[in-house]
DNA sequence: AATTCGTGGTT
DNA sequence: TAACCAAGAAT
């Protein structure tokens, strides 16, 4: 048979990690690690609620930023949490952000300051579950946990030639995570099988000769390891349509205001648009604008997210500094420290540029 | 259990 | 270039 013993395949990974592992600003090296050195719980659960479906490239600022910004995760459960928006802004999925706050406020005021060191004491943390509790338990407290994310699934799908489509095979999957799982260096094991998916076993073109598993390799060994992991067809992207409007004063001030907490860009600032609908009507006009000013078109910026394609229609008015009961004026030159999401970046800046090539101060 | 949550890089 | 998808969680 070409499976070997389930124990065996962890000391190949170690092996090949000991040598091949990213190096990482959150991560302390495999040498560190098996010396008894741990990473630092704050920075692991910061770096692993921020590379929650988000890649390790997008994420490498931002943690920077959060750490100069809040060294502590006292500091951070200190912080108002419009400054902790602000700070997310760009990143996207935007709860998570909310939830980095209220986790932060727990482990402060009920936990001391100090991380739940179990993987049921971190679930029961805001923003954090089953991958990430599992994922700080075994990365910053070395617990046998089995941790598995979207590489993991890869892996484990193409190792076993696991036909049966995700999300529902997942509880399978996990199992065999388990059954793989150490109870010497865990954590390192598990940042092993993450490293092998985002470097080796990668969706297109898995690089197999170089695989510690590839002997050991099901989907190898049947020459498709491609075509794993299967899943489920994903539904087709809507499109809708909406209008923001972007107001300047000749003070060279921006009518921004709040959207709600919850939902779609929940917490966040935007500038004021139409409904976001499916159908075009009234939603590429003027119509629809907070107030009466010369509102002018200046085209349409289109912003795919996870689920709809929006295509927005962008207004710009050049007016005086109309009382508002909903929003605030604030200085362009101040917009870089706002909570704004990249689609309002987008919109503001194709108005804006524009306001200045046309008045220029 | 299926949906709803962003954004940007890669292929 | 359109599709895929990245250290998923909450509801």
């Amino acid at each position: 048979m070409l499976q070997t013993l389930p124990a065996l395949h962890a000391p190949k990974l170690l092996s090949w990690y000991d040598r091949h592992h990213r190096e990482l600003p959150w991560r302390v090296n495999p040498a560190a690690a098996k010396a008894g050195k741990r990473a630092d719980p704050y920075h692991v659960w910061l770096s692993e609620v921020m590379l929650q479906q988000t890649t390790v490239q997008a994420v490498k600022p931002y943690f920077a930023k959060f750490l100069a910004l809040w060294p502590k995760v006292t500091d951070l459960a200190a912080a108002p949490v419009e400054d902790v928006m602000a700070a997310w802004a760009g990143l996207g999925y935007y709860a998570r952000a909310r939830n980095l706050k209220k986790c932060a406020e727990t482990v402060a005021l009920e936990h001391g300051g100090v991380f739940p060191d179990t993987e049921e004491g971190l679930r029961a943390l805001p923003g954090i579950g089953d991958y990430t509790s599992a994922a700080i338990a075994a990365i910053a407290f070395n617990r046998q946990s089995a941790v598995m994310d979207g590489n993991v699934e890869r892996v484990i799908s193409r190792l076993h030639a696991i036909d049966a489509p995700l999300p529902g095979s997942k509880p399978l999957m996990k199992a065999r995570v388990a059954e793989l799982t150490p109870s010497d260096r865990p954590g390192d094991f598990a940042q092993a099988m993450m490293d092998l998916g985002a470097t080796i076993c990668t969706p297109k073109r898995p690089t197999c000769a170089l695989c510690p598993f590839r002997d050991d390799c099901l989907a190898f060994a049947e020459h498709d390891p491609e075509s794993f992991p299967v899943k489920a067809a994903k539904k087709e992207k809507p499109v809708r349509f909406g209008a923001a409007f972007v107001a300047v004063t000749p003070g060279g001030e921006a009518l921004l205001k709040r959207r709600i907490e919850s939902g779609l860009l929940g917490g966040m600032t935007e500038v004021p648009t139409t409904a976001w609908t499916s159908r075009v009507d009234g939603g590429t006009t003027a119509d629809h604008a907070p107030f009466p000013a010369g509102w002018e078109a200046c085209g349409t910026v289109v912003h795919v997210f996870t689920h709809f394609e929006l295509r927005l229609s962008v207004f710009r008015a050049l007016t005086e500094k109309v009382a508002v009961d909903d929003g605030w004026w604030e200085p362009v030159t101040n917009l870089e420290a706002q909570a704004l999401p990249t689609v309002m970046k987008k919109a503001i800046a194709q108005a804006i540029s524009r306001a200045f090539e046309k008045h220029p101060n």
